[in-house]
DNA sequence: TAGTGGTCTAGACCACGGC
DNA sequence: CCGTGGTCTAGACCACTAA
């Protein structure tokens, strides 16, 4: 009757349901959990069932249930005290992992059409800064690409990664008109898994002025981010810069973990 | 030789260790972990111990181990996939969650003076976009306050918060000097649990522009927020406006959970 | 093949909230 | 007082990684 479980793919004959793709059964609990929210079956600040009853529901024990209950509480879905039932506090957000990193499917989530121009490419050895960022030794070499992003032809973002001399010898080898490099790397088995973001406004430089149309020293909504793959080496990192009324990024923060933070302005 | 624990104050009597103060088992044991590891015991990219190593250290299951991963996980200081050990991902940020929701301790934590200057208080019908955010019936009244932030006495920030009637009468009470409200009211027993953020650039209007020092049309860096308390119940809705170059947000983002989303820009 | 984390079970006691 | 979530234990099997 034991009920254990790989995180993909199982080979099962173990008791039990199993989602539908064969995932952990907590994240099921989890995904249908955050769909009945999502659906309006619970008003906001409304009450969950309790652990005992979500446990006999779907045939598990209470400790998975658990599990399932903190994963929707660190997407920021409910909140929970001891004493009374869960109650809800947000709708789930449809934005995956992927959509975070990837342009393109953000893009295409939203229902409009991603392009990237490349505006320039280099491989050279990496400065201070990017090796520090990256963890790469001295001497260690970096690809940078610089691309316009634009949404229905529209430009809306200038994007400068560095990638490790490993990756980029990956994306050197890429089709010209690969328009997601995110995607690319993934089905070449580089996998994002982790990923550190500074937001905060900056000025357009001459180039940032020239590709995105605007003149320089007019404000963009800067995104910085260090990728690391499920190893914890880091895969990318990234300079983002939107034109304003383009973009907006949300948050959840929560007293239990809280993964958010605000700085005083200054590098990195 | 069980061990159970209330999150704080624990009557005792149990085998095992406590943290200093009481807290549960696997909070000290993610505390000490964290400070390890910001202390440089452990090189970004190095192996932690293993689950059933630090269980021994401790005194304590594996269960409990596993839930101060979990933790540490969350907060973006390490990495873990099945087969091999924990690795470093990131070093703590020395950003709790109140520093996050009070200008005045976060201000204190990076070392300079906070100031609130009260522009403005208000009490009032609460609008349409106010009752939504803050789960308000029709009819209802909101507590407005305007203050402009400082850090040793130089204008920093302009931040308009509505508060629910009954968080506002606390407010009304408080004398004029009170420079942290969300200090206060904690102290009245209101207490933070979860927000949720959004951040964007926005354009400085005529009153942002007179109190800022800047001119109206001028980007500022925008938060928005709608905090709860731990039932759940909205407590404030704040819309904050840096001036460019003061304030910087950080966000950690995993594919195994995810708090952080890119919008089109918008509204809320 | 051995080491290690991921998932799950079954049961226990405790702290807190609300009736 | 009772319902409910928070913390903890002890043990099990499995999937994945690396030697």
């Amino acid at each position: 009757m034991a009920e254990q479980g790989g995180e993909d793919r199982v080979t099962d004959g173990a008791a039990g349901e199993r989602g539908a793709r064969g995932q952990a059964m907590y994240r099921k609990v989890a995904a249908d959990l955050g769909r009945e929210i999502g659906d309006g079956r619970y008003d906001s600040g409304g009450r969950l069932p309790t652990e005992g009853e979500l446990a006999e529901r779907y045939g598990v024990s209470r400790g998975t249930v658990r599990q399932a209950m903190a994963l929707l509480r660190t997407e920021g879905l409910i909140a929970s005290r001891r004493g009374t039932r869960r109650v809800v506090i947000g709708v789930p957000r449809p934005q995956s992992f992927g959509e975070l990193l990837s342009f393109t499917r953000w893009a295409r989530s939203t229902g409009e059409e991603p392009g990237g121009l490349i505006v320039a490419t280099d491989t050279r050895l990496a400065d201070p800064t990017e090796r520090a960022q990256l963890r790469l030794p001295e001497g260690a070499e970096v690809h940078q690409v610089r691309r316009l992003r634009t949404l229905s032809g529209r430009p809306v973002m200038l994007e400068r990664t560095v990638y490790p001399s490993a990756v980029g010898e990956l994306l050197a080898g890429l089709p010209s008109d690969t328009v997601s490099y995110t995607v690319a790397l993934e089905d070449s088995g580089v996998l994002f898994a982790d990923a550190q973001h500074t937001i905060d406004l900056c000025r357009a430089d001459d180039e940032d002025a020239r590709l995105l149309g605007c003149r320089p020293g007019d404000p963009l909504l800067r995104e910085r981010r260090v990728s690391t793959d499920p190893t914890g080496t880091p895969i990318e990192w990234s300079d983002d810069r939107y034109l304003p009324e383009t973009v907006a990024f949300t948050v959840h923060s929560s007293a239990a973990s809280g993964s958010l933070a605000r700085r005083p302005a200054g590098d990195t």
